[in-house]
DNA sequence: TCGTAGGTATACTGATCTGTGAACACCTCC
DNA sequence: GGAGGTGTTCACAGATCAGTATACCTACGA
Protein backbone atom coordinates (compact mmCIF):
# COMPACT_ATOMS: atom_id res chain seq x y z
CA UNK A 1 0.00 0.00 0.00
CA UNK A 2 1.76 3.17 0.94
CA UNK A 3 4.87 3.89 2.25
CA UNK A 4 5.63 5.91 5.50
CA UNK A 5 8.03 8.05 4.14
CA UNK A 6 5.54 8.84 1.62
CA UNK A 7 3.38 10.00 3.90
CA UNK A 8 2.51 13.83 5.02
CA UNK A 9 3.44 14.65 8.74
CA UNK A 10 0.72 14.20 10.06
CA UNK A 11 -0.09 11.35 8.61
CA UNK A 12 3.32 9.68 10.30
CA UNK A 13 1.98 10.49 13.59
CA UNK A 14 -1.50 9.23 13.11
CA UNK A 15 0.02 6.14 11.94
CA UNK A 16 2.82 6.27 14.59
CA UNK A 17 -0.56 6.58 16.87
CA UNK A 18 -2.48 4.02 15.61
CA UNK A 19 0.34 1.56 15.81
CA UNK A 20 0.57 2.14 19.75
CA UNK A 21 -3.10 2.25 20.76
CA UNK A 22 -4.46 -0.69 17.96
CA UNK A 23 -1.94 -3.05 19.44
CA UNK A 24 -2.05 -1.90 22.93
CA UNK A 25 -5.89 -1.77 23.36
CA UNK A 26 -7.18 -3.67 20.07
CA UNK A 27 -8.42 -2.62 16.84
CA UNK A 28 -12.07 -2.40 17.37
CA UNK A 29 -11.72 -1.36 20.86
CA UNK A 30 -10.07 1.78 19.22
CA UNK A 31 -11.70 4.88 17.41
CA UNK A 32 -10.78 7.28 15.44
CA UNK A 33 -11.39 9.86 17.62
CA UNK A 34 -8.90 8.57 19.95
CA UNK A 35 -6.24 8.49 17.60
CA UNK A 36 -6.85 11.63 15.88
CA UNK A 37 -6.35 12.96 19.61
CA UNK A 38 -3.22 11.26 20.06
CA UNK A 39 -1.29 12.17 17.14
CA UNK A 40 -2.50 16.04 18.04
CA UNK A 41 -4.46 15.76 14.50
CA UNK A 42 -8.21 16.49 13.28
CA UNK A 43 -10.38 13.47 12.10
CA UNK A 44 -10.97 15.24 9.30
CA UNK A 45 -7.31 15.00 8.32
CA UNK A 46 -7.23 11.59 9.52
CA UNK A 47 -10.42 10.50 6.93
CA UNK A 48 -8.73 13.19 3.84
CA UNK A 49 -5.36 11.08 4.46
CA UNK A 50 -6.60 7.07 5.12
CA UNK A 51 -9.99 7.60 3.65
CA UNK A 52 -11.68 4.69 5.99
CA UNK A 53 -10.66 3.03 9.28
CA UNK A 54 -10.34 -0.18 7.23
CA UNK A 55 -7.23 1.47 5.24
CA UNK A 56 -5.86 3.17 8.14
CA UNK A 57 -6.02 -0.60 9.81
CA UNK A 58 -4.19 -1.78 6.63
CA UNK A 59 -1.44 0.80 6.70
CA UNK A 60 -0.79 -0.14 10.35
CA UNK A 61 0.11 -3.51 9.36
CA UNK A 62 1.90 -3.11 6.64
CA UNK A 63 3.99 -0.45 8.52
CA UNK A 64 4.37 -2.86 11.28
CA UNK A 65 4.94 -5.40 9.34
CA UNK A 66 7.84 -3.61 7.30
CA UNK A 67 9.38 -2.98 10.94
CA UNK A 68 9.64 -6.28 12.03
CA UNK A 69 11.14 -7.42 8.98
CA UNK A 70 13.57 -4.92 8.79
CA UNK A 71 14.17 -5.81 12.65
CA UNK A 72 15.01 -9.61 11.94
CA UNK A 73 17.57 -8.66 8.46
CA UNK A 74 19.43 -6.86 10.95
CA UNK A 75 19.52 -10.02 13.14
CA UNK A 76 20.28 -12.02 10.38
CA UNK A 77 23.31 -9.57 9.24
CA UNK A 78 24.28 -9.22 13.22
CA UNK A 79 24.98 -13.09 12.74
CA UNK A 80 28.73 -14.55 12.32
CA UNK A 81 27.97 -17.89 10.94
CA UNK A 82 25.36 -19.21 8.79
CA UNK A 83 24.18 -21.65 11.48
CA UNK A 84 23.61 -19.38 14.13
CA UNK A 85 21.56 -16.87 11.11
CA UNK A 86 19.30 -19.34 11.02
CA UNK A 87 18.05 -18.69 14.73
CA UNK A 88 18.22 -14.98 14.64
CA UNK A 89 14.56 -15.03 14.71
CA UNK A 90 14.18 -15.87 17.77
CA UNK A 91 17.32 -13.44 19.12
CA UNK A 92 14.59 -10.85 16.92
CA UNK A 93 11.76 -11.84 18.61
CA UNK A 94 13.87 -11.24 22.23
CA UNK A 95 14.68 -7.76 21.23
CA UNK A 96 11.27 -6.85 19.63
CA UNK A 97 9.03 -5.91 22.34
CA UNK A 98 10.19 -5.98 26.20
CA UNK A 99 7.40 -5.16 27.94
CA UNK A 100 4.36 -4.68 25.34
CA UNK A 101 3.61 -8.57 25.86
CA UNK A 102 0.16 -8.66 23.78
CA UNK A 103 1.65 -11.34 21.28
CA UNK A 104 1.20 -11.04 17.68
CA UNK A 105 0.06 -7.91 16.29
CA UNK A 106 -0.91 -10.19 13.34
CA UNK A 107 -3.24 -12.78 14.87
CA UNK A 108 -4.75 -10.02 16.81
CA UNK A 109 -6.09 -8.22 13.87
CA UNK A 110 -7.41 -11.75 12.39
CA UNK A 111 -9.27 -12.15 15.68
CA UNK A 112 -10.44 -9.20 15.37
CA UNK A 113 -11.63 -8.99 11.91
CA UNK A 114 -12.79 -12.41 10.85
CA UNK A 115 -13.56 -11.53 7.20
CA UNK A 116 -11.18 -13.47 4.98
CA UNK A 117 -11.49 -10.43 2.72
CA UNK A 118 -10.45 -7.57 5.01
CA UNK A 119 -6.69 -6.15 3.55
CA UNK A 120 -5.69 -7.21 7.02
CA UNK A 121 -5.85 -10.87 6.21
CA UNK A 122 -3.59 -10.81 2.62
CA UNK A 123 -0.82 -8.95 5.42
CA UNK A 124 -1.06 -11.13 8.29
CA UNK A 125 -0.40 -14.29 5.91
CA UNK A 126 2.11 -12.88 3.81
CA UNK A 127 3.95 -11.88 7.07
CA UNK A 128 3.81 -15.50 8.14
CA UNK A 129 5.00 -16.68 4.83
CA UNK A 130 7.95 -14.47 4.78
CA UNK A 131 9.03 -15.74 7.66
CA UNK A 132 8.44 -19.94 7.27
CA UNK A 133 10.24 -18.94 3.62
CA UNK A 134 13.32 -16.79 5.38
CA UNK A 135 13.38 -19.69 7.66
CA UNK A 136 14.06 -21.89 5.04
CA UNK A 137 16.47 -20.19 3.04
CA UNK A 138 18.24 -19.44 6.00
CA UNK A 139 18.51 -23.52 6.50
CA UNK A 140 19.53 -23.99 3.02
CA UNK A 141 22.74 -21.58 2.98
CA UNK A 142 23.07 -23.33 6.49
CA UNK A 143 23.58 -26.65 4.35
CA UNK A 144 20.55 -28.42 7.01
CA UNK A 145 19.22 -31.77 5.56
CA UNK A 146 15.57 -31.12 4.55
CA UNK A 147 15.44 -27.50 5.26
CA UNK A 148 11.60 -26.99 4.28
CA UNK A 149 10.58 -29.20 7.02
CA UNK A 150 12.39 -27.52 9.43
CA UNK A 151 11.37 -23.95 8.24
CA UNK A 152 8.12 -25.03 9.33
CA UNK A 153 8.95 -26.76 12.77
CA UNK A 154 10.56 -22.96 13.20
CA UNK A 155 7.72 -20.95 12.34
CA UNK A 156 5.48 -23.50 14.47
CA UNK A 157 8.49 -22.82 17.69
CA UNK A 158 8.14 -18.79 16.73
CA UNK A 159 4.31 -18.52 17.00
CA UNK A 160 4.17 -20.91 19.94
CA UNK A 161 6.55 -18.68 22.01
CA UNK A 162 4.72 -15.44 20.54
CA UNK A 163 1.29 -16.74 21.04
CA UNK A 164 2.45 -17.58 24.93
CA UNK A 165 3.93 -14.06 25.38
CA UNK A 166 0.81 -12.35 26.97
CA UNK A 167 1.00 -15.62 29.93
CA UNK A 168 3.85 -14.64 31.58
CA UNK A 169 5.48 -17.95 31.62
CA UNK A 170 8.39 -16.83 30.20
CA UNK A 171 8.46 -19.81 27.28
CA UNK A 172 11.31 -17.65 25.25
CA UNK A 173 14.14 -18.86 26.65
CA UNK A 174 13.29 -22.67 26.48
CA UNK A 175 12.26 -22.32 22.95
CA UNK A 176 15.18 -20.62 21.78
CA UNK A 177 16.87 -23.68 23.12
CA UNK A 178 14.88 -26.01 21.52
CA UNK A 179 15.02 -24.49 18.25
CA UNK A 180 19.22 -24.31 18.48
CA UNK A 181 18.79 -27.97 19.27
CA UNK A 182 16.67 -28.42 16.11
CA UNK A 183 19.16 -26.91 13.68
CA UNK A 184 22.10 -28.70 15.36
CA UNK A 185 20.98 -31.68 15.25
CA UNK A 186 20.06 -33.58 11.83
CA UNK A 187 18.64 -36.60 13.31
CA UNK A 188 15.26 -34.33 14.42
CA UNK B 1 -18.68 -19.73 37.52
CA UNK B 2 -21.83 -20.51 36.46
CA UNK B 3 -22.13 -24.83 35.34
CA UNK B 4 -24.06 -24.86 32.30
CA UNK B 5 -26.38 -27.96 33.36
CA UNK B 6 -27.82 -25.55 36.09
CA UNK B 7 -29.13 -22.98 33.17
CA UNK B 8 -32.09 -23.18 32.27
CA UNK B 9 -33.14 -23.98 28.63
CA UNK B 10 -33.43 -20.49 27.74
CA UNK B 11 -29.87 -20.20 29.47
CA UNK B 12 -28.58 -23.00 27.35
CA UNK B 13 -29.49 -22.01 24.15
CA UNK B 14 -27.83 -18.72 24.63
CA UNK B 15 -24.48 -19.81 25.81
CA UNK B 16 -24.59 -22.14 22.49
CA UNK B 17 -25.30 -19.10 20.44
CA UNK B 18 -22.87 -17.07 22.00
CA UNK B 19 -19.77 -20.37 21.78
CA UNK B 20 -20.62 -20.34 17.59
CA UNK B 21 -21.47 -16.40 17.02
CA UNK B 22 -18.33 -15.05 19.58
CA UNK B 23 -15.83 -17.61 18.12
CA UNK B 24 -16.49 -17.34 14.30
CA UNK B 25 -16.82 -13.39 14.09
CA UNK B 26 -15.07 -12.11 17.03
CA UNK B 27 -16.72 -10.94 20.10
CA UNK B 28 -16.68 -6.79 19.98
CA UNK B 29 -18.26 -7.66 16.71
CA UNK B 30 -20.97 -9.85 17.98
CA UNK B 31 -23.86 -7.89 19.73
CA UNK B 32 -26.36 -9.52 22.40
CA UNK B 33 -28.88 -8.80 19.85
CA UNK B 34 -27.55 -10.80 17.40
CA UNK B 35 -27.05 -13.39 20.07
CA UNK B 36 -30.77 -12.99 21.49
CA UNK B 37 -31.87 -13.54 17.57
CA UNK B 38 -30.15 -16.81 17.43
CA UNK B 39 -30.88 -18.12 20.32
CA UNK B 40 -34.69 -17.57 19.44
CA UNK B 41 -34.64 -16.20 22.80
CA UNK B 42 -35.71 -12.22 23.56
CA UNK B 43 -33.04 -9.71 24.90
CA UNK B 44 -34.76 -9.41 28.23
CA UNK B 45 -34.13 -13.14 28.84
CA UNK B 46 -30.56 -12.91 28.49
CA UNK B 47 -29.89 -9.99 30.34
CA UNK B 48 -31.91 -11.75 33.31
CA UNK B 49 -30.04 -14.66 32.84
CA UNK B 50 -26.64 -13.21 32.98
CA UNK B 51 -26.68 -9.71 34.09
CA UNK B 52 -24.38 -7.78 31.10
CA UNK B 53 -22.42 -8.95 28.14
CA UNK B 54 -19.22 -9.53 29.64
CA UNK B 55 -20.68 -11.92 31.85
CA UNK B 56 -21.93 -13.89 29.07
CA UNK B 57 -18.13 -13.85 27.50
CA UNK B 58 -16.87 -15.16 30.55
CA UNK B 59 -19.55 -18.05 30.93
CA UNK B 60 -18.66 -18.54 27.11
CA UNK B 61 -15.11 -18.81 27.65
CA UNK B 62 -15.63 -21.15 30.94
CA UNK B 63 -18.03 -23.77 29.12
CA UNK B 64 -15.78 -23.80 25.97
CA UNK B 65 -12.72 -24.23 28.41
CA UNK B 66 -14.77 -27.06 30.44
CA UNK B 67 -15.73 -28.77 26.83
CA UNK B 68 -12.07 -28.27 25.49
CA UNK B 69 -10.59 -29.99 28.53
CA UNK B 70 -13.33 -33.05 28.38
CA UNK B 71 -12.18 -33.59 24.60
CA UNK B 72 -8.73 -33.66 25.94
CA UNK B 73 -9.17 -36.16 28.68
CA UNK B 74 -10.99 -38.25 26.62
CA UNK B 75 -8.03 -38.54 23.84
CA UNK B 76 -5.56 -39.10 27.15
CA UNK B 77 -7.62 -41.83 28.09
CA UNK B 78 -7.63 -43.65 24.63
CA UNK B 79 -4.59 -43.99 24.50
CA UNK B 80 -2.73 -47.65 25.00
CA UNK B 81 0.59 -46.42 26.85
CA UNK B 82 1.66 -43.68 28.86
CA UNK B 83 4.64 -42.54 26.33
CA UNK B 84 1.19 -42.26 23.71
CA UNK B 85 -0.63 -39.98 25.77
CA UNK B 86 2.02 -37.12 25.96
CA UNK B 87 0.67 -36.85 22.89
CA UNK B 88 -2.63 -37.15 22.93
CA UNK B 89 -3.27 -33.19 23.54
CA UNK B 90 -1.91 -32.79 19.41
CA UNK B 91 -4.33 -35.59 18.43
CA UNK B 92 -7.27 -34.15 20.55
CA UNK B 93 -6.36 -30.63 18.38
CA UNK B 94 -6.52 -32.23 14.92
CA UNK B 95 -10.03 -33.79 16.12
CA UNK B 96 -11.23 -30.58 17.88
CA UNK B 97 -12.79 -28.52 15.22
CA UNK B 98 -12.02 -29.56 11.54
CA UNK B 99 -13.48 -26.48 9.50
CA UNK B 100 -13.78 -23.52 12.18
CA UNK B 101 -9.88 -22.48 11.19
CA UNK B 102 -10.28 -19.47 13.60
CA UNK B 103 -7.08 -20.27 15.81
CA UNK B 104 -7.31 -20.60 19.89
CA UNK B 105 -10.83 -18.91 21.48
CA UNK B 106 -8.68 -18.21 24.50
CA UNK B 107 -5.66 -16.16 22.84
CA UNK B 108 -8.46 -14.33 20.82
CA UNK B 109 -10.69 -13.41 23.81
CA UNK B 110 -7.14 -11.40 24.91
CA UNK B 111 -6.80 -9.91 21.64
CA UNK B 112 -10.01 -8.31 22.01
CA UNK B 113 -10.13 -8.03 25.51
CA UNK B 114 -6.56 -6.00 26.77
CA UNK B 115 -8.37 -5.17 29.77
CA UNK B 116 -6.37 -7.66 32.76
CA UNK B 117 -9.39 -7.07 35.14
CA UNK B 118 -11.52 -8.58 32.37
CA UNK B 119 -12.76 -12.23 33.75
CA UNK B 120 -11.08 -13.63 30.02
CA UNK B 121 -7.80 -13.11 31.20
CA UNK B 122 -7.75 -15.42 34.25
CA UNK B 123 -9.49 -18.34 32.19
CA UNK B 124 -7.34 -18.04 28.96
CA UNK B 125 -4.21 -18.16 31.29
CA UNK B 126 -5.89 -20.49 33.52
CA UNK B 127 -6.45 -22.76 30.52
CA UNK B 128 -2.82 -22.89 29.14
CA UNK B 129 -1.55 -23.35 32.61
CA UNK B 130 -3.64 -26.55 33.23
CA UNK B 131 -2.38 -27.87 29.79
CA UNK B 132 1.35 -27.07 30.86
CA UNK B 133 0.63 -29.15 34.22
CA UNK B 134 -1.35 -32.05 32.30
CA UNK B 135 1.40 -32.25 29.89
CA UNK B 136 4.33 -32.30 33.17
CA UNK B 137 1.86 -34.85 34.80
CA UNK B 138 1.72 -37.42 31.26
CA UNK B 139 5.38 -36.48 30.70
CA UNK B 140 6.18 -37.76 34.45
CA UNK B 141 3.96 -40.79 34.01
CA UNK B 142 5.45 -41.76 30.85
CA UNK B 143 9.19 -41.66 32.77
CA UNK B 144 10.34 -38.71 30.74
CA UNK B 145 13.66 -37.11 31.89
CA UNK B 146 13.09 -33.16 32.80
CA UNK B 147 9.30 -33.44 32.35
CA UNK B 148 8.93 -29.64 33.38
CA UNK B 149 10.97 -28.56 30.49
CA UNK B 150 9.74 -30.77 27.92
CA UNK B 151 6.10 -29.94 29.14
CA UNK B 152 6.74 -26.21 28.46
CA UNK B 153 8.57 -27.49 24.72
CA UNK B 154 5.05 -29.44 24.32
CA UNK B 155 2.86 -26.23 25.51
CA UNK B 156 4.59 -23.75 22.98
CA UNK B 157 4.29 -26.51 20.00
CA UNK B 158 0.80 -26.93 20.80
CA UNK B 159 0.08 -22.81 20.88
CA UNK B 160 2.40 -22.63 17.79
CA UNK B 161 -0.17 -25.48 15.94
CA UNK B 162 -2.70 -23.58 16.69
CA UNK B 163 -1.67 -19.80 16.17
CA UNK B 164 -1.06 -20.94 12.71
CA UNK B 165 -3.97 -22.71 12.01
CA UNK B 166 -5.82 -19.75 10.51
CA UNK B 167 -3.20 -19.35 7.98
CA UNK B 168 -3.60 -22.72 6.04
CA UNK B 169 -0.26 -23.92 6.01
CA UNK B 170 -1.21 -27.11 7.24
CA UNK B 171 1.46 -27.24 10.36
CA UNK B 172 -0.13 -29.63 12.93
CA UNK B 173 1.39 -32.99 10.95
CA UNK B 174 4.70 -31.98 10.94
CA UNK B 175 4.13 -30.05 14.39
CA UNK B 176 2.78 -34.00 15.89
CA UNK B 177 5.66 -35.19 14.05
CA UNK B 178 8.46 -32.87 16.13
CA UNK B 179 6.45 -33.34 18.99
CA UNK B 180 6.45 -37.79 18.66
CA UNK B 181 10.51 -36.96 18.23
CA UNK B 182 10.69 -34.99 21.27
CA UNK B 183 8.93 -37.76 23.66
CA UNK B 184 11.00 -40.42 22.07
CA UNK B 185 14.26 -38.56 21.73
CA UNK B 186 15.65 -38.14 25.43
CA UNK B 187 18.81 -36.31 24.11
CA UNK B 188 16.82 -33.06 22.87
C1' DT C 1 -56.04 -20.98 44.32
C1' DC C 2 -52.46 -18.09 44.54
C1' DG C 3 -47.74 -16.78 44.19
C1' DT C 4 -43.51 -17.24 41.90
C1' DA C 5 -40.27 -18.24 38.24
C1' DG C 6 -39.25 -18.36 33.39
C1' DG C 7 -40.09 -16.20 29.34
C1' DT C 8 -42.28 -12.97 25.60
C1' DA C 9 -43.16 -8.54 23.14
C1' DT C 10 -41.99 -3.99 22.21
C1' DA C 11 -40.49 0.41 22.76
C1' DC C 12 -37.04 3.23 24.49
C1' DT C 13 -32.67 5.72 26.48
C1' DG C 14 -28.21 7.23 26.21
C1' DA C 15 -23.90 6.63 24.62
C1' DT C 16 -20.55 5.75 21.04
C1' DC C 17 -18.77 5.29 16.55
C1' DT C 18 -17.79 5.90 11.58
C1' DG C 19 -17.98 9.13 8.21
C1' DT C 20 -19.35 13.81 5.91
C1' DG C 21 -20.01 18.97 4.80
C1' DA C 22 -18.56 23.51 4.54
C1' DA C 23 -15.85 27.29 5.46
C1' DC C 24 -11.34 28.91 6.57
C1' DA C 25 -6.06 29.44 7.24
C1' DC C 26 -1.19 28.58 6.01
C1' DC C 27 2.51 27.56 2.95
C1' DT C 28 5.08 26.59 -1.20
C1' DC C 29 5.89 26.62 -5.92
C1' DC C 30 4.98 28.19 -10.53
C1' DG D 1 0.01 36.79 -7.12
C1' DG D 2 -2.67 32.96 -7.88
C1' DA D 3 -3.24 27.79 -7.40
C1' DG D 4 -3.08 23.71 -5.10
C1' DG D 5 -1.90 20.92 -1.28
C1' DT D 6 -2.12 20.48 3.77
C1' DG D 7 -4.50 20.98 7.81
C1' DT D 8 -8.16 23.13 11.14
C1' DT D 9 -12.72 23.98 13.23
C1' DC D 10 -17.05 22.42 14.23
C1' DA D 11 -21.30 20.76 13.52
C1' DC D 12 -23.92 16.91 12.20
C1' DA D 13 -25.91 12.71 9.99
C1' DG D 14 -26.81 7.84 10.42
C1' DA D 15 -26.11 3.70 12.42
C1' DT D 16 -25.24 0.50 16.12
C1' DC D 17 -24.91 -1.04 20.61
C1' DA D 18 -25.52 -2.11 25.72
C1' DG D 19 -28.90 -2.01 28.80
C1' DT D 20 -33.75 -0.68 30.79
C1' DA D 21 -39.00 -0.19 31.42
C1' DT D 22 -43.44 -1.89 31.24
C1' DA D 23 -46.89 -5.02 30.58
C1' DC D 24 -48.23 -9.54 29.70
C1' DC D 25 -48.37 -14.80 29.35
C1' DT D 26 -47.83 -19.69 31.10
C1' DA D 27 -46.63 -23.57 33.96
C1' DC D 28 -46.27 -25.44 38.42
C1' DG D 29 -45.88 -26.31 43.22
C1' DA D 30 -47.51 -25.20 48.09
Amino acid sequence: MQDTRSLTPAGRRIVAAAEELFYDRGITAVGVDLIAEHSGVTKRTLYNRFGSKDQLVAVYLAERDRRWRSHVRAAVDACDSPAEAVLAPFEALRTWSGAGARGCAFINALAELPDPAHPAHRIAADQKLWLRNLFEELATAADRPRPAALATRLLVLHEGALATQPLALDTLTETTALARALVADDAV
